[in-house]
Order: structure tokens, then sequence, then C-alpha cells
RNA sequence: GCCGCCUUAGCUCAGUCGGCAGAGCGAUUCACUCGUAAUGAAUAGGUCAAGGGUUCGAUUCCCUUAGGCGGCUCCA
């Protein structure tokens, strides 16, 4: 046999012509695939002269894809055991596990879900090898000619090149580019017993054999998904799984599902008393209670300073306007649908039915900029008065679907944190730089710390200007974007239809990321509004204006807090800062004048004063995550002191009065969290 | 909007193979109360989401509607 020459991870190698990665990589059992020269293949295949070989192991993002694809085709195998009717769509991995979409008269049960482990189990003890193979067009369709889904794939394939978009989500890891190829799952593998129990059409790699899954995987639901993502196609079953490399992996990840659920703020919101969505009010509109509410004020409260201080000025609006408004925005044309249906005011009727007074449709506002526009309009403005900053707390409505209400985070009434700025042209840029600094020093303020940003560009069929104008506004905010030092993570199709945006993500305690503030840029809107300025040589101009809401809404940031904090708000947050609990009840007077004196340095104190014992009201002090909760005794009175008792447990006893004020106020003043 | 599941006391949930319903926590009352996560007892609290149908009888079975949950699609 000849020799071949290759690197493997960069280290120069001499192999026999014809070794495949697995005899060459045999004894390292957590190697699962190889990339040559970055193409990522299987391992039972042929290694070529010359190449760049790397090791994918199980545990780098590359291998768990590998792990959770073979998991799905598993899966796709158990299913079609049981019922061999149902017909496969696609089993891509996805971010902790991976799904695959069937065709079946009835959608699964939980029992089903439970029997499809089990038999997933015994496919995976049973050590099949995933034996892929090249195929031609014609081969495929004929082997195939019983999947109607997998023949359309094909179809697409030989339609299209390797377009995800096109092909759909998740669609190219079965076809992909390249050769056409197909999986057979092969039981009792080189033994003269060796069967083809089972095939899928897929792109590959695979692991060596389902051995290696091991039992780091389960099911966790179904769901109905539109078969490649659309909702005018029809709807398949999608069975969802994780699969991790280990046992204890699988643990972790099912204890993180437990902690998030743990964190969810309509559970919380419940618990600690904070809002509720009354049925009586309608689906996705909150109420805020007593406790909620202080969350809220000191949210609002803090910001408006800051917003003070950055040279805003606040305006009001009203809820519902005339639907004229909404067409000169542009509102009506492009988001009807996202509106609450108009209200017919004022239309009167002759006896005959004829129209005496014709009436006027009223809507509820799904955004506030129009509004603003109209105050800028309200009289002639001069470029002196540029940037022109307006800010509300303007609560908008939506009529979001029913299906996507979803607490605090997507609801139908919802109050943002709403600016408009009018600039120049010249002045833009510099008022976008100090704005993206503005918005992330704030939103650190209220605790978070991990950014990225988003750039979402136009979407062709949903948006008005002309193109050089999106041309400007995009390359401007990239530029400004990228000047930042953050990641900028480009989102192709997701602008408002008036111009580009910038979203802030924030990367909360359990490293879940939200959207929050957006900045956008609209050269449309002042266009459609004909809003002008004087400028200095007399002449009339156009100003620039820029939207952005830095919570995004004032409801779902309240959300993102609550769950980032895990309900333990910081002492500036919370609803109550200080609870005061006796050891027994002869200390309560002592207890209420400490409160007097807390009360008076402009802190929320409370003392418990109810006839539970003291064990039970340090419990209740616990759950209910006040920051400082102040005991008092014998000891404590008799030396004018208290102690302290941390939301963690730990204590510091004998502190003075004067001295335990100072150290709440503090923690209030720099709001820390304690 | 689509698919599936769900809705029983303020909260979390049992239960009724069709014969007018239960627990724990919480609330109220009484007694008890001395150092860091549950003192005890009693009491109150439900048209079993709403409406219609089947039935001698429906909280239970069927239909419709409204809410909720998990996905899909959507998210100005």
């Amino acid at each position: 046999m000849p020799e071949i020459h290759l690197t493997l991870d960069g280290v120069p190698t001499v192999i026999e012509a014809g070794t495949t990665a697995i005899a060459l990589l045999a004894k390292e059992r957590t190697v699962v695939a190889v990339r040559v020269d970055g193409e990522l293949r299987d391992l039972d295949r042929e290694l070529p002269a010359d190449a760049s070989v790397e090791r994918v192991t199980i545990d780098s993002p590359d291998g768990l894809a590998i792990l959770r694809h073979s998991a799905a085709h598993v899966l796709a195998q158990a299913v079609q055991q049981i019922n061999p009717d149902a017909k496969l769509g696609i089993g891509p991995p996805i971010t902790d596990g991976f799904y695959y979409d069937f065709d079946v008269e009835t959608p699964f049960t939980p029992e089903q879900l439970t029997e499809l482990d089990k038999v997933m189990g015994r496919i995976i003890k049973e050590g099949q090898t995933f034996r892929r193979r090249v195929v031609t067009e014609d081969e495929a369709r004929a082997e195939l000619a019983h999947e109607p889904y997998k023949l359309e794939l094909i179809g697409l394939k030989s339609a299209v090149s390797d377009d995800e978009q096109s092909v759909g989500e998740g669609a190219s890891v079965e076809v992909g580019a390249g050769e056409l190829t197909i999986y057979d799952n092969v039981r009792g593998a080189g033994r003269e017993t060796e069967a083809v129990v089972w095939k899928d059409l897929c792109r590959g790699p695979h692991l060596p054999s389902t051995r290696l899954i091991g039992n780091g995987v389960q099911l966790m639901r179904s769901a109905a998904a539109y078969w490649r993502g659309s909702e005018k196609n029809p709807q398949l079953q999608r069975v969802y799984g994780t699969a991790w490399p280990t046992k204890d992996e699988l643990r972790a990840y099912t204890e993180r599902l437990a902690e998030a659920e743990r964190r969810d703020h309509r559970r919380l919101g419940t618990e600690l008393d904070l809002f509720s969505f009354p049925d009586e009010i309608g689906s996705g509109l909150a109420v805020f209670h007593p406790r909620g509410g202080v969350v809220r004020m000191e949210m609002e409260e803090y910001s408006r300073k800051r917003h003070i201080e950055a040279g805003y000025e606040f305006v009001y609006s009203p809820h519902a306007t005339k639907g004229k408004l909404f067409e000169v925005s542009g509102h009506l044309d492009w988001y009807a649908d996202g509106m609450y249906p108009p209200m017919q005011l004022d239309a009167e009727y002759h006896a005959d039915g004829t129209v005496k007074r014709e009436g006027q449709d009223y809507y509820l506002k799904p955004m506030n900029c129009p509004m603003h526009n109209l105050i800028f309009d309200a009289r002639g403005r001069s470029y002196r008065e540029l940037p022109l900053r307006l800010f509300e707390f303007g609560t908008v409505y939506r009529y979001e679907k029913s299906g996507v209400v979803h607490g605090l985070t997507r609801a139908r009434g919802f109050t943002q944190d709403d600016a408009h700025i009018y600039t120049t042209r010249e002045q833009m840029r510099e008022e976008l730089t100090s704005l993206l600094t503005f918005v992330l020093d704030l939103l650190k303020d209220y605790g978070l710390e991990d950014f990225y940003l988003e750039l979402s560009t136009r979407n062709p069929e949903k948006s008005v200007g002309d193109d050089a104008t999106w041309e400007e506004a995009t390359q401007t905010l990239k530029e400004v974007a990228e000047a930042s030092g953050l990641d900028l993570v480009p989102d192709p199709g997701g602008a408002a239809f008036y111009g580009p945006k910038i979203s802030v993500q924030a990367k909360d305690a359990i490293g879940r990321t939200w959207q929050m503030s957006t900045i956008q840029l609209d050269f449309n809107l002042p266009e459609r509004f004909d809003l002008t300025y004087q400028a200095a040589d007399g002449s009339r101009q156009r100003p620039v204006m820029i939207h952005r809401a830095l919570f995004g809404s004032i409801e779902r940031f309240f959300a993102v807090l609550l769950e980032h904090y895990a309900g333990a708000f910081p002492a500036w947050l919370a609803p109550v800062q200080v609870l005061a609990v006796p050891v027994a009840e002869p200390f309560n007077d002592y207890l209420i004048d400490v409160a007097k004196q807390l009360k008076a340095a402009g802190v929320r104190a409370e003392v418990d004063l109810s006839d539970d014992r003291f064990n039970k009201k340090i419990r209740n002090a616990t759950k209910e995550k006040v920051p400082f909760v102040l005991i008092a005794g014998g000891e404590d009175a008799e030396a004018g002191a208290v102690s302290f008792r941390y939301r963690d447990g730990t204590q510091r006893n004998g502190v003075p009065i004067a001295e335990a004020i100072e150290i709440v106020r503090t923690a209030i003043d720099t709001r820390v969290q304690v």
C-alpha cells in the first residue's frame, strides 16, 4: 500500500492510502467525526492525501450537533417502527437538542413519547451502524417513493443550490450541497446476519454507531409545526428531544430547565404579588399590584432622571386617534393586522338607512411616533432646536395573535419608554453614537452586563422608501454599531417598515438573551409627515428621525429583570426594602420605632407584627425575598442595635441603629445587589 | 391564526368508570410567643371557566365560546 501525507490537527502524519479515520483514530473514543479540509465527514470514509484533518470530539459544538442529529434519526426510526405509515419530514439538531417532523394521522400523545423513548433506547443499545451511500437523484427518488416530503426536498435540491432560506430552516441537514446521500442504519454490521433496518435521506455526518448516543437522550415534547416553516403549508407533528454525551449532562440540562421555570416571571408575579392578568380585562392585558407598582415606579423614576440629564424633553399623547393619522404614517397599509380593529364613531343615518353624517374610525395606537411627529410639527422648528429629543412612557396596544401572547414579554397592551429624536443629517452620526453609549450605560445600572448588537436590515417586501435612503441609513447604523466594540450580528429583513435598526441584546443571569433596546433610523416618516425645520441659511430642510426604546417595553423589561434576579431584586428596586422581625412580641415597639427612622430616611420598611412565631416570620421574610431583614430581641434592644439577616442566610449582629440605616441607605443609593 | 394539552377554594393540586367535592398552603378567630426557614386548634371559602346538548340525573360524556400552557407562524 502506498503511503499518503496529511496533517492531523496540524501535525504532519503519514498513513497508508485507503485508511479510514476510524482506523486511524480507533483508540480515541470521544472522536465522532473528522473535519477534512473544512468539511465534516463520517469516520468510516477514507482519508484523502494532502488533506488537513481535524478531530471532531463529541463535546465540541460540531460533535454535539452530530450526536443530536443522529439521535433525531433514531427517533425517526422508532416512530416508523411503531407507525410505519408516518411520513418523514426533517430532523435537524437545534440548541441543546433536536427535533424530527412527521406526517401522521393523529398527533403524538404523552404515552407515545414514553414508548418512543423506550424504543429509541433499544435501537441505541443495538449499536446500529450509520452507513453512508451516495445515490443519484433517480435512485433516491425510487428508494424514497413512499416519502413525499423527502421527494420534495430532492426536487428543491435540484431546483436551487444550498440555499437554507429557500429550502426551509433545518432542511439543509437533509440534502445540503454536493452529492445526494442516503444513510442506512445497519444492524450487526460486518457479520453475516447484517441487515439494513432503516434508511433516510441525509447529508450527514453521523456518529459511527447508535451506541454512542448513550443514555443522555430524552424526548421532551411534541407540537405541530408547519412544513418548511410556512403557514401556507400543511402542519406536521414535531417531536422535540434533547441529547448529551453523558447522563450527567442531561441531568444538568433538565436542572437548568427547572431553574428557568422557577424564575418564570408569570410564576414569580403571582408568588410575590406583583401583577396579574385578570380574565375580565382580556388576554395580554396586565394590572400591576401595589408591590409590582413600586418596582415599576422605581424603574421609571430612575429612567426619567437619566433622560432629563441627557437632554430629553417629556411629552404625553393619547391612546386613541383617528384613522387618518395611521394612513399618513403608513401603519394602516403595513400593520393593520397588528392593530386592534377600529372603533366606529359619530356616524348618523337617515330613517331610510342612507348616511346623514360620515362616521370616523378611531384606533388604539400601536406606536407613539405619529403622535410625536405632530408635536414636532405643531409649530415651525429651527435648526437651533435640534437634536430635539421627545420622550414619553407611551402605552400602546397591538393585537397580538392569540397563540403568541406570553405574560409580560408579549402583551397586547404595554408601555414603551419611547423617544423620538429629530436631528439634521450632519448631527445624526454623533447623536447615534452618544445614544448607544447612553443606552448601554443605563441598562448596566439596572444590573445587565453582557451585551451584543443586532443590525436589522430592510425587508424589500415590507418597507417604504427608496434604496439609496435605506442604504445610507443602514450604513450609518452599521458604522456606529461597529464603533461600539460590541459583537454585531446581522438580521437580514428584520427592519421596521420605515427604517433599519440596531437592537441591543442582553444576557441574563442564567445565560438567556433578551432583545432590549432598539435604535431605528428613519428617513421615511419625516417625509410622510412633511416635517421640516429652518436651516441656518434660511432654507427648509427635512429632519432625520431616530426612534428608540430602551427597555423596549416597561412590562417586558420588568419581566426580564424579575427573571434575571429570580425575584430577589436589588434593594433600590425591591418592593419592601427592610422587613423588621421582632424576636418576640415585647420588641414590637422597638422595631416600629426603627422602621419609623428608616421610613424617614426614605426606606420602604415594614415590621412583621403578625402573631406568627419567630422562625415562621424568618421563613416568610425569606420567601418574600426581602433584601434586608432586621431582627431585634433583648440583646439588640439594650444595645440600641439591630441584627441583619441577608437573603443567603448570613447574619450581621448588634449593628447600632444609625449605622444600620446608613448601610441600607447606601445599598439603595448605589443600586447594588445585596 | 394553526396543532395538541389544560381550566375543580386566593395559590398548588387530588377526586368523581355519570348520583349535588377533598387536601396542603394562604385567610379569619382563639390560645401560645425570647434569637435566624413552618406552634396548635377552630372557622370561613367552590353554580367544579361560561353557554348549549345527551341523560331520570352532568363537575364527569359531546358541541361551542372564553382563558391558560407548549410549539409553529408572527413580533412595527
